[in-house]
RNA sequence: UGAGACAUGGUGUAAUGGUAGCACAUCUGAUUUUGGAUCAGACAGCUCAGGUUCGAAUCCCGAUGGCUCAACCA
């Protein structure tokens, strides 16, 4: 046996802080062992990059632990919510590569919720309050100072069960009346100084039709759904810390008013928080995301700039990229700022093991190889990826006049300069060494721009042949066959955001110009030049290529198909550009 | 001026009272038919001040710093 160690399986992967807790849950054995969680989006947005990191970690230790992973969408709003939503979560999870155990509605549990809540007036905890809005809010207190009592609190149980009902009619003006819980005024903890526990919406929704008026908030509603569906592991980001006592409140009135007497580490759901994904020049917030939708700044939720999953998906980024950039990342309680350039080597690292690689000329300018007949075509074998062999090969086309990249030619070049220029030699990728002339080696126009450049193919330098192996100063190029290339729609996007942490920078401008919101709040950051749409020379293979494939354009970056491609007009996106050490 | 959570190289993250390690970024060099990839190397860190301990990034106590909380949103 080969007992020299294998540091990848031995390698012993440190676990992140909620792992841990986990581990020694079910080591002690609370919840009989199990661990359930879910993933609750609200449908009121798409999907992002925020929250892939929260649908890695539910659906991860779920899977890692044995345990299941619902899907719950947590619609207790109407006024906000829509079943487009509902559609593009469930295909973005599943393109992330995870399986939700069940998928599951907050508004499957009105009913129980609505007699939880009938029950805990009954119990005296709480109590229809029927103050406006803002004298809820002036009676709340600051942080600093206490609340004062509604001088509805301690109304008689039965008028409170009445108008809860009256609530639920559509007889009542929305804001006219609430239900809250009963808790302390006085708490530090402002989520306990009596929290709304329904509002009266007057309004349908869609998956329940118009048989509630009045609806649940979501502090009220989540513990109670995460208990009665058995999760142990409630998983959120750091800003519901401060909700946290309110959710144990809760599931303990439910367990209470159901005769649970398990004893308290049994059969309880746990919330546990961990550190929201922030990202260098990318601005993470539906409200905001909805803004630049609206407003035409991109060209929809799934615009290849958007840091949303169908966004990031399109532009193609790969899901085990996205995924491997989330592992690194890591789950703590610091708020932390990733970096850019973390997610784009994750991102690198991936695609350059799947994308096909293959010649695009982005700003062509004509080379003809003087001593190359006219009529002639040489066909060649491109390896597919040299990174996996399995990939295979694809045919490309040379004939006597190539497009290649303006940049890599230069009539008086600098000495670290080794590419085209009058005597220089360099290798053409898959094809011949070639060399410049001294003299006349390009040919210009009446305003001094060049038009075309010559050079003479050096016999036997192909691949294979005599001279193949030839050493020259020059760098390999890359090209595209006049004759055989087709045109292309090439759309290079750079950063959407000018600024490092546009988060911050909006709310700070925000804040100093009269309080600007929207737009106009976000348009000092923005980048006017974020998508650049370009023609360009690629080879005549890619008419095979399919929408989402992942491609390397050779010396450039990656790209990948668009879904508006078409083999009559192709479209490519740039993903993210190679490592470029210069 | 209240409460809560947090603080480790430029950035992110390990360490669970016992040699501060990894990745990205940056910089060298090797190699290369992609200025990619690969390989080798370098740079760089425990917020501060006390205490407990043979021993502290870790435990205790202050201080400092930014974060979160005052929606009939989630």
């Amino acid at each position: 046996m080969n007992t020299t160690p294998n540091t990848e399986a031995t390698e012993k992967k440190s676990l992140n802080f909620i792992e841990q807790m986990i581990e020694n849950d079910l080591k002690e054995g609370k919840n009989g062992g199990k661990v359930q969680t879910r993933f609750p989006p609200e449908p009121n947005g798409y999907l992002h990059i925020g929250h892939a990191k929260a649908i890695a970690l539910d659906f991860g230790v779920a899977e890692q632990y044995g345990g299941v992973c619902n899907l719950r969408m947590d619609d207790t709003n109407p006024q906000k919510e829509d079943t487009e939503y509902v559609e593009a979560i469930k295909r973005d999870i599943e393109w992330l590569g995870f399986k939700w155990g069940d998928i599951l509605y907050a508004s499957d549990y009105f009913q129980q919720l609505w007699d939880l809540a009938v029950e805990l007036i009954k119990r005296g905890k709480a109590y229809v309050d029927e103050q406006s809005a803002e004298e809820i809010a002036a009676q709340k207190g600051t942080p600093t100072q206490p609340g004062q009592n509604s001088p509805y609190r301690d109304r008689p149980v039965e008028e409170s069960l009445r108008l809860f009902e009256e609530m639920n009619s559509g007889n009542v003006e929305p804001g006219k009346m609430v239900l809250r819980a009963k808790i302390d005024m006085a708490s530090d903890n402002m989520h306990f100084r009596d929290p709304i526990m329904y509002r009266v919406l007057n309004m349908p929704h869609w998956r329940t039709g118009s048989k509630w008026n009045a609806y649940p908030m979501y502090d009220y509603t989540h513990g109670q759904c995460d208990y009665w569906e058995g999760v142990t592991h409630s998983l959120c980001t750091l800003e519901f810390v401060a909700h946290r006592p309110l959710y144990d409140l809760f599931v303990d009135w439910a367990k209470e008013v159901a005769g649970d007497d398990k004893p308290l580490d049994d059969n309880r759901p746990r919330q546990t928080e961990f550190n929201k994904l922030n990202l260098t020049h990318i601005l993470l917030s539906k409200r905001n995301l909805l803004v630049l939708v609206q407003e035409g700044i991109v060209n929809g939720w799934d615009d290849p700039r958007m840091p949303t999953i169908s966004g990031f998906r399109r532009r193609g980024y790969s899901p085990e990229g996205i995924l491997a950039f989330i592992n690194k990342i890591g789950y703590t309680k610091f708020d932390a700022l990733n970096q850019m350039s973390l997610f784009e080597s994750a991102l690198r690292e991936d695609l350059n093991k799947r994308a096909l690689r293959v010649s695009a000329v982005v700003d062509p300018v004509k080379l003809v190889i003087t001593n190359f007949p006219e009529d002639a075509t040489e066909v060649y074998t491109a390896i597919n990826n040299p990174e996996n062999e399995a990939d295979g090969t694809h045919e490309i086309e040379f004939s006597r006049e190539l497009w290649i990249e303006r940049e890599d030619f230069m009539e008086d070049a600098p000495k670290k300069f080794f590419r085209l220029g009058p005597g220089k030699q360099v290798r053409l990728k898959n094809s011949y060494i070639i060399q410049c002339p001294e003299e006349n080696c390009c040919k210009k126009d009446a305003d001094g721009n060049i038009v075309e450049i010559y050079a003479e193919l050096i016999p036997e330098t192909k691949t294979g042949e005599a001279n193949a192996n030839m050493k020259i100063k020059g760098k390999t190029i890359h090209w595209v066959s006049c004759r055989h290339c087709i045109e292309a729609e090439v759309r290079n996007y750079d950063r959407l955001w000018l600024v490092e942490n546009p988060r911050d920078e909006v709310a700070n401008y925000s804040k100093e110009h009269d309080n600007v919101r929207g737009i106009e709040a976000m348009r000092p950051f923005l980048n006017p030049d974020s998508l650049q749409v370009r023609k360009a020379y690629v080879e005549k293979w890619l008419t095979t290529r399919k929408p989402l494939d992942y491609l390397q354009f050779q010396r450039i970056g990656y790209y990948n198909v668009d879904l508006d491609s078409t083999p009559d007009h192709l479209v490519f996106n740039k993903t993210v550009g190679l490592r470029d050490t210069k």
